[in-house]
DNA sequence: CTCTGCCATCTTGTAGACAGTTTGGTAGCG
DNA sequence: CGCTACCAAACTGTCTACAAGATGGCAGAG
């Protein structure tokens, strides 16, 4: 009765509702990349694609500029967001502040079902590791275990939050990097660290340790993204008479 | 060039944008608690009443579900949302957490204007306290503190949550409740430890002082709804005899 | 050749109408 | 008297049409 937030926001592609189908529509050609970052999201485009009219696409839109995953003035076409690392900072800064808070209420506020479903959950989790070592973190698995922690907290605001938006987010500056060689079995065990002291009622251990792994992640993205930009940048300058994209708005 | 969110839901009375001015419209009768919590909110009704067409009346609730401020199921009408203890933790729980780290990175990130300005800030508060004592908190200018501190942490996504969405939140719990007496010169006092310590660049002092600072709010802000809540609920139980005026706490 | 002003075109913002669903009450039955 | 089935009213979800504003190119002056 607590944490019943039901957000209705995951229609795959069967949702009752036109404008859910065409969110998740946008949301999946936006974090698969298929919608590259600063493309023009056309009203009458958009709903010609999915097949729907403008208004059901028009409130996918806002809702998405609502999410982060992009932006809109008025009386212009709303632009799918544009990454820097000041942005990818913010996003995990405010993960870090919202989940640390939810682990250490997890812990005083789980019931004892909780604390062993979450037990049981990295058990599993722990068994199933040896199949694809390093698809574990940023998969589904990982998702799971911070969503128990989410529902634990008794904050449906956090919970809103973390996993109406920054998932989005996370999702987004993800797409296209590669998972990183022992990064699996590192979060996993940083996993059984912050579940142990969830399910020991230690609060602020929980909160410190859960800081600490989404640092951690934190900086194996960045690394990545850094030499990733870095490439595509030198790349860009190379070609030296390239076409110079439209320059950003102020 | 960072901070630079722009946040357009500040249409008071004159929004190019009639989404804006149904907003705003709808927005100020909540947090005025002229629409009282569980309201049902019929697009029709509030078109007719602000003088516009349902479209942008549909997407004003629309934002204002994604705020938190009303709730909506599918084919139903969205309602004003109706507020428990558990909710108001969440609230100051986010909060804390949020402008917890925003204090911290902006004790790091701020320029030497951004931490003269808020010296400059406090100087001016603690001057204008002697008129209105008890005005200070929960006002114009605890908002406007709190908000130097969440641009200069250079968080854009922390700036959106707490401006966009706890700000209204924040008000509409707040609406009805007188201030606290004394709290005016306590928060103005804990405002200036947390602006030294910003100024000062010691980050982890920052956050601390912050975290304590909201905590000291929510828990004087949660006496206070204790008592009107039982008190409330006693009247409504009890109609014969309104004299038994105890207050017992959890 | 470059800059300025104008115009065709596209895009968003808004209004109104229609269809499907929920709601609340009412009549009828047990 | 309590319960069930049904029906009308109201509401949301959706579509189409129209109006206002922005974009981008083109012609003409300097």
């Amino acid at each position: 009765m607590t944490v019943n937030v039901d957000n209705s926001s995951d229609a795959t592609e069967k949702g009752a509702l036109l404008a859910d189908r065409a969110h998740a529509h946008l949301r999946e050609q936006i974090i698969s990349g298929r919608l590259a970052p600063g493309a023009r999201l056309s009203e009458v485009e958009i709903a010609r694609q999915v097949g729907v009219s403008r208004g059901p696409v028009r409130e996918a839109i806002r809702r998405l500029v609502a999410s982060g995953l992009a932006t809109q003035a008025p009386n212009q076409s709303a632009r799918v967001i544009e990454l820097d690392e000041q942005r990818i900072l913010s996003v995990y800064d405010v993960r870090e502040a919202i989940e640390s808070m939810a682990a250490a209420c997890a812990a005083e506020r789980m019931t004892e079902a909780e604390r062993t479903a979450l037990d049981d959950l990295l058990t599993a989790h722990s068994s199933a590791l040896g199949d694809v070592p390093d698809s574990y973190p940023s998969g589904p698995g990982d998702w799971d275990f911070h969503h128990l922690v989410l529902t634990g907290s008794r904050n449906s605001l956090a919970y809103r939050i973390c996993v109406g938006d920054l998932r989005d987010l996370l999702a987004l500056l993800r797409a296209g990097h590669r998972n990183i060689r022992g990064r699996g079995e590192r979060a996993l065990l940083e996993h059984r660290w912050i579940a142990n002291a969830i399910i020991a009622g230690q609060a602020d251990l929980a909160r410190t340790l859960m800081a600490t792994h989404i640092r951690a992640s934190r900086d194996g993205f960045l690394r990545q993204w850094r030499e990733r930009n870095t490439a595509a940048a030198s790349g860009r300058q190379a070609a030296a008479s390239d076409k110079n994209r439209n320059r950003k708005e102020k």
